[in-house]
DNA sequence: GCCAACGTTGGC
DNA sequence: GCCAACGTTGGC
């Protein structure tokens, strides 16, 4: 089981969309390097869900629930999406800024590649966020 | 295969 | 709105 970064600009679909949704095929993806990432993606796979843009911030998770297929938005076969279900939104997001701040969070890719849009994340980053989303 | 030009993403 | 980083395109 692995665990992943998945991107959105709030203003194009937020984590709220995806709670009232409940569910939802994640599209748009049009770079090899994230494409290749979705395809890697297993049933059962956490996202964590970040906002882009407009107050970047990691806001909750969601939960791989069919593995890549073809993107039903365009014909080209390049492209494809996987259909992620909503886990949670975190009572207290953790804004880039504060990713920033924590040592243990530096390597992620999130900074180190800030455009990539499906990200690979480590066990202890996932662990480590999910202890700030808590609190602390 | 190299590289310049251009477009897009995303932080600030 | 600006700019840096990066990916893609196309000429040679």
């Amino acid at each position: 089981m692995n665990y992943w970064l998945v991107k959105s600009e709030p203003s194009t679909y937020s984590i709220d969309d995806l709670k009232k949704e409940k569910q939802t095929f994640w599209s748009g993806v049009r770079n090899y390097t994230a494409r290749n990432n979705l395809k890697a993606m297993a049933k059962g796979d956490i996202c964590i869900f970040y906002h882009s843009v407009k107050d970047p911030a990691i806001v909750g998770l969601c939960k791989v629930v069919k593995e890549h297929y073809q993107d039903p938005t365009t014909d080209e076969t390049a492209w494809v999406v996987v259909d992620v279900a909503f886990l949670e939104k975190f009572k207290k997001v953790i804004p880039l800024g504060e990713v920033k701040n924590h040592p243990k969070l530096a390597n992620m890719e999130l900074l180190r590649q800030s455009r990539l849009s499906v990200q690979k994340v480590t066990q202890e980053e996932f662990d480590y966020i999910i202890l700030l989303a808590n609190g602390k």
